[in-house]
DNA sequence: ACCTGAACACCGTTCAAGT
DNA sequence: ACCTGAACACCGTTCAAGT
């Protein structure tokens, strides 16, 4: 009689995630994965090829979620007000998934297999067409998301020591970095 | 009579770095380091306390390089030309060794081991209140180092993948950030 | 003092044998 | 079909014994 299937990839990705998310990566093993989703490690490898396999796959995972709530955030027809609602969500889910978040733009062993797990929003680019205008879409789509990953990968590592309100400096660029645009309005 | 010191924590510092940013974090082990220095593993542990440990060396080594290099760009007289050169400079040394510049952000076991490694620049302050003026200091800096952290960050990790010039994305990020500086002026 | 071989613990991964 | 114990390879780390 066939034994019956205990675990699934999704299971295993998800009590991944949380693993990582806890105990960072050089703590997740394949161990710790089996016994979250009730089974023994080398049954793992029927649903994931390898260790940087199951990172692979939780990335992406992070990935589409990220991607998923930027797209949710916009919407109020605004483009200033979207703009500003896209990127509070985008550091609000890096302050809630610090490690994978900081993860997806590590370097890895197989060069390419970190940048395919970070997508583009398509509602970040129709806003931010509105506000650059249609030139300038791609360059100032690079520099808002540029600025804002650098400052929550800063802020996450620690990298603001010197005092001073991190707050009011993430008020400040962004409020630096709107006032440029081509098409721009002050919220 | 005494054994002859064979290595010393510099020249083990100095391998490992090299290997980390020729292979990848995954591949350092302490075996190659200790053969790329002449000894064998064990003895590595008389330097360094641990692999982590070396890491953190090599990250201290690298961050001091880094703002090293950054305070040199400086001294042109021009505040703007400074700035322009400064961060000129940062990226090109991101280009030059992109896995140990990655790593000094990386998610850390230890939390704020990663942070320490990231020394500011005082050549970047001085320049940037010249720019922006004693109160806006702190965050028009952290503005600056954001963008250009996070721009080559994504850079690196092959995140700019919908096309376009990359260098053009770099030049518009930067006038664009230039041109709100409270003292401006364009070169 | 510093170096080393041997040993230990831990972990990723494979595989033959179970059901 | 999927699961498992056993085994293997590899690596970080310790330590007693060398010089």
């Amino acid at each position: 009689m066939p034994a019956h299937a205990q675990t699934s990839t999704a299971a295993i990705v998800a009590a991944g995630r949380h693993l990582l998310e806890e105990r960072g990566a050089d703590a997740l093993t394949m161990q710790d994965v089996a016994e979250a989703v009730g089974v023994r490690a080398p049954s793992l490898y029927k649903r994931v090829r390898s260790r940087s396999d199951l990172f692979r796959l939780i990335l992406e995972d992070v990935a589409d979620e990220l991607t998923a709530s930027l797209d949710a955030a916009a919407g109020s027809g605004d483009p200033v007000a979207d703009l500003r609602a896209m990127t509070a969500a985008y550091r609000g889910f890096a302050h809630s998934n610090p490690v994978t978040y900081t993860l997806m733009f590590a370097p890895d062993s197989v060069p390419g297999a970190t940048a395919r797990s970070v997508r583009s929003s398509a509602a970040l680019l129709r806003v931010v067409a509105e506000l650059a205008g249609p030139q300038h879409t791609l360059p100032a789509a690079r520099t808002i998301v540029a600025w804002a990953h650098g400052f929550i990968t800063m802020e996450l590592a620690g990298a603001f020591r010197l005092g001073g309100d991190v707050e009011q400096a993430w008020d400040f660029g962004l409020d630096q970095i709107l006032a440029v645009m081509p098409g721009r309005s002050r919220a």
